[in-house]
DNA sequence: TTTTCTGCAAACGGTTTGCATCGCT
DNA sequence: AGCGATGCAAACCGTTTGCAGAAAA
């Protein structure tokens, strides 16, 4: 399922938050985003919506960025190095990503922590397991070979 | 394994780094936290230092932990809201953690992606997976009787 | 008209840096 | 003596906040 501008404003509007100029420049900005499987962060696509208005707030997209990380339209991709970026990605069913870290290229993958280990892990340590996360690190196949071929690269 | 000052002098050491008397502190203190299975915060760190040594600097501690991570002595927890904390834990075999959060104590899980499924992935994606972080999170054994009977909280 | 949202600018908090001095080796 | 490490304070950078005015409902 392709992510669009409407189904990011229909996402404020379940919030019961307004449908305002800032908030559809960012819904039209994170679908084009979400075409390129791109990632970004906050204060980057503050400066990329500046082209469409000079007049945008930082605040603005910050506090859009907050509600739609908490909505699941955004993921948040937190780097070994303690740095992050985020990435469009539906509300679709539960999965996680893998990150390049060439061309920090995010893919999503299905696969998850198996659930009968989830138990054994809750059975050996009398802890009850309410979340998880799993980031993948790597290279894509563009990246490897560009690195194995250097003349190829951009 | 039990994780000792010594240890740590060694890793600085290992790293062609001078024995001084704030690295000293820190590898105690350290070791102290390792005992507990405490987590802390860069920050907080330097504050219960400046209890042995009033005069330690920030700039001195943050360099320090940055080593230590960087050795894997010390490991970085990041919640889901973005934020972090560090904690103490081996140069040993592979692990992941589980963390409280209710009382943020972290619990070393051995548990891992399977292999195969890691296989199965690169098959999928044709991208070369050279490392992974994954962070449960839930609810520890007291902090389930503690939120159950609240009456017999701390 | 009422309430929410926005843009601005200032505040913030954790982290890093520049630098003179200190202290290992 | 020589060079790395330290403490200090200022700079930094991404993010948050307070607020008066603008825009939805």
């Amino acid at each position: 399922m392709k992510i669009t501008a409407a189904t990011i404003l229909t996402v404020f509007e379940d919030m019961g938050l307004r449908s305002t100029r800032p908030r559809r420049l960012i819904a039209d900005h994170l679908a084009t985003l979400a075409g390129h499987g791109a990632d970004f962060a906050t204060d980057e696509l503050w400066h990329d919506l500046q082209a469409a208005d000079p007049h945008i707030g930082r605040a603005t997209v910050f506090r859009a960025v907050d509600v739609l990380v908490e909505r699941g339209v955004l993921a948040r991709i937190t780097f070994p190095d303690g740095s992050h970026c985020y990435r469009v990605c539906g509300p679709q069913a539960h999965h996680h990503h893998a990150t390049c870290v060439r061309c920090r290229r995010v893919i999503e993958v299905s696969a998850c922590l198996p659930q009968d280990m989830l138990r054994a892990i809750e059975r050996a340590t009398n802890f009850a397991v309410e979340g998880h996360s799993v980031e993948l690190f790597g290279r894509c196949e563009d990246c490897r070979v560009a690195d194995a071929d250097p003349g190829k690269a951009l």
